[in-house]
DNA sequence: ATGAGTGCAAAGGCTTTGCATTAGG
DNA sequence: CCTAATGCAAAGCCTTTGCACTCAT
């Protein structure tokens, strides 16, 4: 076993196939315009934008985008991200990821994943979890982002 | 000086007067609906929503105050909290509140404080800080939220 | 064949904006 | 008085939904 360590990412080739499974368990199929979103996020490795995906997946209609991305969503293979920008942005869940935060641009909305060590992930939860306790709270995961100005915006 | 530690929310009473003189500073005035609104978030103790905070700013327009928090954001008196919601939520600034982050209920949406110990949030900013810089980022702050249910959804 | 998936266009819902009116200094 | 602030209603913008068509099983 991998002590306190998070679940480890699944590598990239077999990402295809989890969806798949993901997909199969809750009777949904693995489509083309799905592949293509898929692939579009698995090749960012940041959230993406609607727009962005659109980008990628050429010939996918918008109102299809968004209904992929909430049925992936069910599935549990992606998840929508909240920044400060008007629009929602999409990655893969953390099941293919691994567990990562992300640093958003306060002038250009960008965004991009960051990893920090697990002794400090650890740490924080633990104390996290003993303020919930305290409030009667049933903590499920926490959110973290750094804000502030990208490179290319500096 | 107060060492490493994040500055000193302001006395309850003393909210008005700050508020008034950051308006004041960008040409701004402390009008009915400002003052209904700031009282509101100041009562709150949490992020309100447009529709709750028109429950308690009766006879504000909607439209008024869309323009208000944008004015009382620009003063920097208060900030547009994201959360999983469909709707914008607000609170005063930092300034006012002191440092702090949110409990997000995933089922109801409701949002409320917490707080940490100093200690981990000066960790958390010294590991933020080296992963922002590596990749030359500059950061401004970090934002963290708990996911989870809240005791009424249990 | 037969239902899921897709595209297109229209509808929704929160937020923003235009304009005439009101009020604070 | 004179400009900022407000209310009301219309417009915007991202997102969702309706409906007919297509594709895979």
């Amino acid at each position: 076993m991998a002590s306190h360590q998070h679940s480890d990412p699944v590598a990239a080739a077999d990402i295809a196939h989890h969806v798949a499974t993901k997909l199969g368990e809750i009777g949904q199929r693995f489509t083309t315009g799905r592949r293509d979103i898929v692939s579009a996020l698995a090749a960012a490795q940041r959230p993406l934008s609607i727009p962005e995906i659109l980008d990628q997946a050429k010939g996918l209609a918008q109102s299809s985008a968004y209904r992929n991305l909430t049925v992936l969503e069910n599935a549990g293979v992606v998840v929508r991200v909240i920044t400060t920008d008007e629009w929602a942005r999409y990655e893969l869940s953390e099941d293919l990821t691994g567990h990562h935060h992300h640093m958003v641009c306060s002038v250009c909305g960008s965004v991009d994943d960051v990893r920090i060590s697990d002794s400090i992930e650890h740490e924080l939860d633990a104390a996290l979890e003993k303020v919930a306790q305290k409030a009667g709270f049933k903590m499920a995961h926490h959110r973290l982002d750094v804000v502030g100005v990208c490179k290319t915006c500096q």
